[in-house]
DNA sequence: TAAATTTGCATCGTGCACGATATTATTTTG
DNA sequence: CAAAATAATATCGTGCACGATGCAAATTTA
């Protein structure tokens, strides 16, 4: 029994999964200097543009939920570079805010999407295609995140 | 100070790592009903294709290590997927095997890849972009790869 | 052939992901 | 207002990923 569509070459997930470690994977050197991992510097990257949220918002903006959220954030804490304080208003809610630490962060940081680019641009991988991968990718988040609501 | 390139939005890593993991979720609810997990999936296609590889094989085929893979396989033997046995050529080795009842989740499984296709497709995702993804996703595959090497 | 190097696998420690469940605060409902 | 439902976060358990390290077998080198 030969069943073409079980091949791992005819899959489109498994491509999606071995990118998104192998360029984590490429991330890692950058986020290295900076004492962070990747989930931290996309935590740091919503905080950058939004100071002041709640883990909730964090978690709606990154599609990651609380049990995720929660121990990461306290971890960031642990290493001063954000502060965690419970909301006065609604005291169920949870505040996060940068430390200064965090905030400086931002400056080196910014280097990093250009070199990470530089790394996968080739004769093989041109800038369009990687244009035009997002903007296919954006749409997928959206059909998918509907589905996985349900 | 605002940078553009710091905005989620105009990342490419974080829409592949989202959509990597939404897709996972999506793989979920039947995988549950074979009694696996997403990466054990991936270690059986392998060896539905191929019988009778070694760790490092199937590592190769799935671009992880054998500090990921060697627990997997162990987990997956306690549930009687596979044996692994210590080759008699190299002891270094050891080979991985289906059992009876690994092989006969492949038929249970052929039908997975058409149902999870048709989740992911809708007005805004056609065919035709999956496979355009998945050339793309290829190729990059192979520039990460190499560089990920040294 | 003895010593050095390489290879294949395993173990350890840390940090995600995530389903399930718990806890506390707020909101809704009867 | 009291009880029920909902919401925001936290905890627990399991299973990856992966860098670092260890170890034994095989190979290469001197």
């Amino acid at each position: 029994m030969e069943l073409e569509q079980l091949k791992l070459d005819n899959q489109i997930c498994f491509p999606l999964y071995s990118v998104s470690r192998l360029i984590t994977k490429a991330y890692k050197p950058f986020l290295k200097k900076m004492g962070i991992t990747y989930p931290q510097y996309l935590v740091l990257m919503v905080l950058w543009e939004h100071s002041n949220l709640s883990i909730n918002q964090i978690g709606e903006k990154l599609l990651l939920n609380t049990n995720t959220l929660s121990p990461l954030i306290k971890r960031m804490e642990k290493i001063d570079l954000l502060n965690r304080t419970r909301s006065t208003k609604d005291e169920r809610s949870v505040r996060v805010e940068l430390t200064k630490k965090g905030k400086s962060l931002k400056s080196h940081a910014s280097e990093v999407p250009r070199k990470l680019l530089n790394t996968l641009l080739s004769e093989e991988v041109e800038l369009t295609d990687v244009m035009l991968l997002k903007d296919t990718l954006d749409q997928w988040i959206n059909v998918l995140k509907e589905k996985s609501e349900n």
